[in-house]
RNA sequence: GCUCCCAUCGUCUAGAGGCCUAGGACACAUCCCUUUCACGGAUGCGACAGGGGUUCAAAUCCCCUUGGGAGUACCA
């Protein structure tokens, strides 16, 4: 296997989970830095939990992190279908293969003779491992089982399979990430390849569908450590080359169980609709495990891409912790361009008339009030004064604020002024503004802070928020007046 | 229960036997800057899970304990 082929494979029983995410973009990445090729495959084998909608939603978060894979169900290639469903006709090839090797067997064993072995073992607290009753039915007696209408399962013989290829029924490989690794293969039952109904099970599916697209290397979840034994058997049993493993640490909830619901989004998309750029979402997730060698966290794809291997890859587990994400999706918001943060500060705008300003107004009310925001759903709030004619006080402003003697005399005082400001000019507004302080500081000896307070609260109902000249300026001088006017008593 | 994986500040991590009085980032605290909130800057707080070895020397290697995670399906 010369070229470096490697591949995400979600099944779509949800959305794109933030987990899965970080799988396929530590993939990406590795393909990225190799030169080599990265594969989208939906396995998609659960009809029952599958639906397109999550499909559609795999497709569409991976474009967004900037994840774009070079085949895949989409975009098609050279070694399709890429969808598991659409290949249903090329497993029983392999089945019949691993039976003629002798390292299959058909099992005709019913639900219930099943769960009595597990009942059995858990009883005397032993690992469960199927008894391979099975394994040396004669043709007479499958016969029989046949005709009282039971459909065998296929099952892989371990023992066979493992003999054949190791001495030592403990298997080692090297993990890219964990290093050696290994397992007592004797504990591993004989576990079903093909079910009754004639669909693979996961273990064959991925590796029939990874040996047949080339796949080099497979660098996933360590829940799937346990799998990789019972898949090198199989590629063994079938005389194909064994890719190379990496298992990356998982996500863990700031409790540390695993990642779900009730800590909140666990789906790109939903961190997308509470405010959470991609940008910042792929480079905090990359951090996850990986760190830069020059020290520097905030990073491009590209960057990130080129810095990475994988053997530097944590192989602890990491929890994923709100506090720096939010700091870098700020950092994220202060950078990016204005028009495209715009775009984006749109949909948690919406309960806004948008056509009571111009579309260059909103980016400057945009890029007024993005500085002390971490997510864009904060927009929500910071940029409510900006809208309609009357503001709401927030709890004691209007109080300490406006209602003062001193504070009516400063408004009053503004408001003379007014008709002399030039509210198309932010420039000049601000040297007015500054004017404005500065009498106030020379005559009376009131901080210009103060003085600004007292100004912002009439205008906009609270003590903190965007530069004052863009309020003016995007406000305009009616509304201005018009708001002071009633914060005068 | 059994099997496997993991273990440095609260969190993400740097650290591949002496460069470690353990570095950085987030968070937190204080200060500076400032028309507010922020941003930025400065400073501070803060960790090698515990116990045994190996070695002249251990955060780094080995063992045990403890803790956490995962797997144990005719789910993927």
């Amino acid at each position: 296997m010369d070229e470096i082929r490697v591949r995400i494979a979600p099944s779509p029983s949800g959305n794109l989970h933030i987990g899965t995410a970080r799988t396929a973009l530590f993939n990406y990445l590795f393909a990225k830095k190799n030169n080599g090729k990265f594969i989208l495959r939906i396995e998609d084998t659960d009809a029952e939990r599958t639906s397109q909608s999550y499909i559609d939603n795999i497709f569409d978060s991976l474009k967004a992190l900037g994840l774009n894979w070079d085949e895949g169900p989409d975009v098609g290639g050279p070694y399709g279908p890429y969808t598991q469903s659409e290949r249903f006709d090329i497993y029983p090839k392999y089945v019949r293969e691993l039976l003629d090797k002798g390292f299959a067997y058909e099992c005709f064993c019913t639900p219930e003779e099943l769960e009595a072995e597990k009942e059995e073992a858990s009883k005397n607290k032993k690992a469960y491992v199927y008894s391979k009753k099975c394994e040396n039915l004669t043709e007479e007696q499958k016969a029989k089982l046949r005709a009282e209408g039971r459909k065998p399962a296929i099952r892989f013989s371990v023992e066979k399979a493992r003999k054949a290829f190791h001495d030592s029924p403990v298997v080692h490989f090297e993990d890219l990430v964990k290093g050696d690794l290994h397992q007592d293969t004797s504990l591993i039952g004989d576990f079903v390849i093909m079910k009754s109904n004639g669909s693979p099970t996961y273990n064959f599916a991925v590796v029939i569908d990874d040996m047949l697209m080339k796949i080099s290397h497979i660098i996933r979840g360590e829940d799937h450590i346990s799998n990789t034994f019972k898949q090198i058997l199989i590629y063994e049993a079938l005389g194909a080359e064994v890719p190379k493993f990496g298992h990356l640490g998982m996500i863990l909830a700031p409790d540390r169980s695993k990642l779900s619901k009730r800590h909140g989004a666990t789906a790109v998309s939903e961190f997308v609709e509470k405010g959470y750029l991609t940008e910042a979402l792929i480079n905090f997730v990359a951090l996850l495990g990986w760190s830069p060698s020059d020290g520097v966290e905030i990073k491009t794809l590209d960057e990130i891409a080129g810095d990475f291997r994988i053997n530097e890859v944590s192989s602890s587990n990491s929890v994923f912790e709100y506090d720096k994400l939010n700091w870098m999706n700020g950092q994220y918001i202060k950078k990016m361009d204005i028009k495209e943060l715009t775009k984006l500060a749109k949909p948690f705008l919406s309960k806004y008339d948008l056509t009571e300003i111009t579309e260059e107004q909103l980016e400057k009310v945009i890029a007024a009030t993005r500085e002390p925001i971490t997510i864009l759903s904060d927009l929500t709030y910071d940029t409510a004064y900006f809208f309609g004619r009357d503001i709401e006080y927030e709890e004691g402003v209007k109080e300490a604020n406006v209602d003062t003697e001193q504070a009516q005399n400063i408004l009053k005082y503004f408001y003379s002024k007014l008709d002399e400001y030039d509210f198309d000019n932010e420039e000049k507004l601000h040297d007015q503004l500054a004017d404005f302080r500065t009498y106030f500081k020379e005559q009376y000896g009131i901080k210009p802070k103060v003085t600004m307070w007292t100004v912002r609260a009439a205008l906009t109902g609270r003590t903190h928020g965007a530069d004052m000249g863009v309020i003016l300026e995007v406000l305009g001088k009616n509304r201005v007046k018009y708001r002071i006017e009633k914060a005068i008593k």
